[in-house]
DNA sequence: TACGGAAGCT
DNA sequence: AGCTTCCGTA
């Protein structure tokens, strides 16, 4: 096995430019946390540690010191430190560990959007320039150096998916620079890039980190597998308890990998579609084929990828919809089928898959030409609104609603009442939860005919659900006929708070959609998706009804978060008291969905779609044609 | 030790 | 936006 992290992991440097800090050149906190955990001398003071993207601070005044010594802010302390550390929480970007001390982890899902954020799809020509190194030549893929000027260097830099090796220690250092402090970080980083660089060289540095050379496609399912956190598979992922990366990579190169057993459901679910899609030819391989290619069909399994993760981890839906350059190619449209085949290469994945898929991807996708602009953070809920989300209405949902919830919801409604251990909902940490799907198999039976029959791909974003969070054995799979849907347990709220949230209503199309998220609603899950066709069309009530909360969510977005909390002060001490028992109250009855997750699940009113976008008819048309197709 | 509001800075 | 600083609370 590989260790996937040994020193840490490499994320291009585009990756530390999220869109929040859109050209800021200033390090942010996670960046230069990232900074510290791949960087071995900084072991002793902070170090992966636990499950995956869990990292513990040894010694916090250390870290506050290098970090004010970065920012040039001498008063830096970890009180500080901790309150921006806190500061992610709401983003997303973290969490604490409850119960372990200094200990925080990684949301990966949000990383690994940062990660792509830009591919041009449409031309033909990008290439991944941060891929590391890819396997075949000529990619759609085209990472967008952040500035320009970071592109001049590009080549190198974003090749080198080590983090910092290349452009992120240079932002590093020119961040720093100003300060000199001699402590500052960055010279101490610089150097000990420099002897990565010049031990190996930016491919060296992203082996290091991961098994093979993970290209970003390894990033994605290290990612998913981070995320299942639960635990639940963590078998493998893990070598070594420490230094490592919070990639639980799987050894195994191959589709095999994906597929291993010891790959989380949630690995596969959400990571192995980006397998698929990612550029490295071993990873990739699984789905695709041997190489991967920025065909369109490989560009819509890599969106699709894209969207489970955002479903997975509860990012907002909208996070895709606005993603800023993400242009899909439409060459051929792809069929669904196609995109089954795909999944069901990968058997492993396959279960992964279906639920992920359709959420956005694949054939969404892929029809969109148009470029969605992508947004990293999503709204986030305060603890408490999440926990008390339950009261619900407030956050509402983001949710990915679309299909991504729909079917998640179905098939994690539907998937019969998968059993699911769900802590109590302040706690979000995953590995706190336990689930089990007592319905899995059957699930997994089902995705495999909705993928393959059915297929919708929408099947399954229950999946993502569960992979994301709980799903502990991995199994992961979407029931699509399973009769009570059942909320997701979820657990990390965080990630999935979002998307439990779902809209209430089903705008669009209400009917089969099974898939859509209305299931989880209430109502007892519909087959999801009927085999006879339906799915295409629940593709497109999907894709409309993203558009429509997406619309929602930004009108809304603050305006909800701002409910929320207020809610969230009004009812908090109810809600804190009653949480749990809210939730299970929820839960018994909905019935159908699950108990603690279901809170995200109780879901407001359906906002009304407020805007059509061109962009959007346009999508829905590509879709509709799609669909006909089918 | 941790959380999170509030205000302020860049 | 992304912290930094301060502070009250648990």
């Amino acid at each position: 096995m590989k260790t996937p992290v040994e020193t840490g992991f490499a994320f291009p440097e585009w990756a530390y430019k999220p869109e929040s800090s859109p050209g800021s050149r200033q390090i942010q906190l996670w960046h230069f946390i990232l900074e510290l955990l791949r960087k071995e001398e900084y072991h002793d003071v902070i170090a992966w540690q636990g499950d995956y993207g869990e990292f513990v601070i040894k010694d916090p005044d250390e870290v506050a010191r290098l970090w004010g010594a970065r920012k040039c802010k001498p008063q830096m302390n970890y009180d500080k430190l901790s309150r921006a550390l806190r500061y992610y929480y709401n983003k997303r970007i973290l969490h604490k560990t409850k119960g372990k001390r200094f200990t925080y982890k990684f949301n990966f899902n949000k990383l690994v959007l940062v990660n792509y954020p830009f591919i041009d799809m449409g031309s033909g020509r990008g290439v991944p320039q941060s891929a590391p190194p890819v396997p075949t030549g000529g990619t759609h893929f085209r990472f967008p150096p952040s500035t320009p000027s970071e592109v001049l260097s590009s080549s190198e830099e974003l090749r080198s998916p080590g983090v910092f090796s290349g452009v992120a220690r240079r932002m590093a250092r020119g961040s720093v620079s100003d300060c000199s402090d001699g402590t500052s970080t960055t010279s101490e980083l610089e150097e000990a890039a420099g002897a990565d660089e010049r031990a190996g060289g930016p491919d060296r540095a992203f082996r290091g980190l991961l098994p093979h050379r993970l290209p970003h496609d390894s990033l994605f399912r290290v990612f998913g597998g981070n995320q299942n956190p639960a635990g639940l598979h963590r078998p493998a992922p893990r070598v070594h308890p420490e230094s490592l990366s919070p990639f639980p990579v799987s050894p195994l190169p191959g589709p095999g990998s994906l597929l291993a057993p010891t790959l989380s459901p949630a690995l596969s679910m959400t990571p192995t579609p980006h397998l698929a899609y990612t550029p490295s030819p071993s990873l990739s391989s699984p789905m695709m084929g041997s190489h991967f290619s920025f065909n369109p069909e490989d560009m819509k399994h890599y969106l699709q990828a894209h969207t489970q993760s955002v479903y997975n981890y509860h990012l907002s839906p909208r996070a895709f919809l606005h993603y800023p350059n993400i242009i899909v190619p439409q060459p051929h449209r792809p069929t669904p089928e196609k995109a089954a085949a795909h999944h069901l290469h990968a058997p492993a994945l396959q279960l992964s898959h279906p639920l992920g898929q359709h959420p956005v991807g694949t054939e969404e996708g892929q029809q969109h030409p148009s470029p969605f602009k992508f947004k990293l953070q999503p709204p986030p809920l305060g603890r408490k609104h999440r926990e008390a989300g339950s009261s619900l209405a407030s956050s509402s949902f983001h949710t990915s609603s679309l299909a991504g919830s729909g079917q998640m919801s179905n098939s994690a409604m539907a998937g019969g009442p998968p059993k699911i251990k769900v802590e109590p909902m302040s706690d979000m940490s995953e590995e706190d939860v336990e689930v089990t799907d007592l319905s899995e198999e059957e699930e997994l039976h089902h995705n495999e005919e909705e993928e393959g029959g059915m297929g919708t791909p929408t099947a399954c974003r229950r999946h993502l659900y569960s992979n994301s969070n709980h799903h502990i054995n991995g199994s992961v799979s979407c029931s699509s006929a399973a009769p009570p849907p059942q909320n997701h347990p979820d657990d990390d709220l965080d990630d999935d708070e979002e998307v439990f949230k779902t809209p209430a209503t089903p705008p669009l199309g209400s009917s089969p959609a099974c898939t859509l998220i209305t299931t989880m609603k209430s109502e007892p899950c519909q087959p999801p998706i009927s085999p006879g066709g339906t799915r295409c069309i629940p593709l497109k009530l999907r894709f409309k009804r993203r558009w429509s909360e997406d619309q929602r969510m930004e009108a809304d977005g603050e305006r909800d978060e701002a409910e929320d909390k207020k809610v969230k002060a009004e009812g908090e001490d109810e809600v804190d008291g009653k949480k749990e028992e809210s939730a299970r109250r929820e839960g018994d009855d909905e019935n159908r969905g699950g108990r603690d997750g279901i809170l995200g699940l109780m879901l407001p009113p359906a906002p009304t779609q407020r805007r059509s976008s061109s962009e959007l008819q346009r999508a829905t048309a590509q879709l509709s044609l799609e669909n006909a197709s089918c």
